[in-house]
DNA sequence: CCACGGCAAGACAAAATGTCTTGAGTGCGA
DNA sequence: TCGCACTCAAGACATTTTGTCTTGCCGTGG
């Protein structure tokens, strides 16, 4: 039963985070903001997070400048869609529609949540009809 | 930066899966299941998954009957609910509403889904209305 | 040129996780 | 009753993940 790594452990999204926060940075940017009072090995420790998320793709490197400038490539929302998906991979046989429901259906939803839901299903309609014609 | 473990490891889950499936089950009947051609060495990881979805509370073994028999006491929609809210605290600050967002974006929702959403949705707000007034 | 900081690659340690070993306990049939 | 097969319980173990650190090289500005 192999077992999967995470597409982002923790570590890297607090990396990434920053990254969404303020554009593209530098690896002594990233450290300062996350270990306030580092020295020079949390340094190397962000840089080896760069590098891992850079072998996944997710950030890319500005090799140009001096010093070197990260950016990510991946959203929130993009991220976001994977977690959503990896999890009705592994409770739902792939399939969103469970997730759905059991998010609507969760009492948290307040009734401004609600109302934004129904515009958004209102945008759908719309663009529904318009597509068919 | 500690690091947090999963709730359900997918050992674990694939431990869980059968009982959803099956109700309450022995370990020789998971063995069996997850490792059809599996000898005692097997149906010791079994026993150690049992033991460590037990210490989290997903399941409750009955020691009445012998061989013992395994439930769980966490449904599927249960563990849906808490990876979403996980997925929305380390990526929305504990707030669901972007994940609804994603999903209803993101799945082509036909339009027969939207009604079926929008009734959800009226259901819920009768039930508000009711326990507020 | 030289000190300072950035870069790169790998070593390392702790923890997570799937697996296995072992010894004692329990019930059933000869 | 005894033997036997199966179950239970506790811990040891191996591998992988993941956060961290060490080190040596390199580029840049003074």
């Amino acid at each position: 039963m192999p077992r999967t790594p995470q597409d982002v452990t923790e570590a890297e999204l607090a990396v990434l985070q920053q990254m969404w926060d303020q554009g593209a940075v530098t690896v002594r940017q990233l450290t300062d903001e996350l270990y306030p009072d580092g020295g020079s090995s949390e340094y190397a420790t962000v840089q080896k997070l760069l590098e891992r998320l850079g072998r996944k793709n997710y950030i890319t490197r500005n090799r140009d400048v001096w010093p070197h400038m990260f950016e990510a490539t991946v959203g929130r929302d993009e991220l976001i869609g994977r977690r959503l998906q990896t999890t009705a991979d592994q409770l739902c046989e792939g399939s969103l529609q469970p997730l759905l429901t059991t998010l609507v259906r969760s009492e948290k939803l307040s009734a401004r949540d609600r109302r934004s839901l129904r515009g958004l299903l209102d945008e759908l309609d719309k663009e529904a009809k318009r597509s068919r014609g």
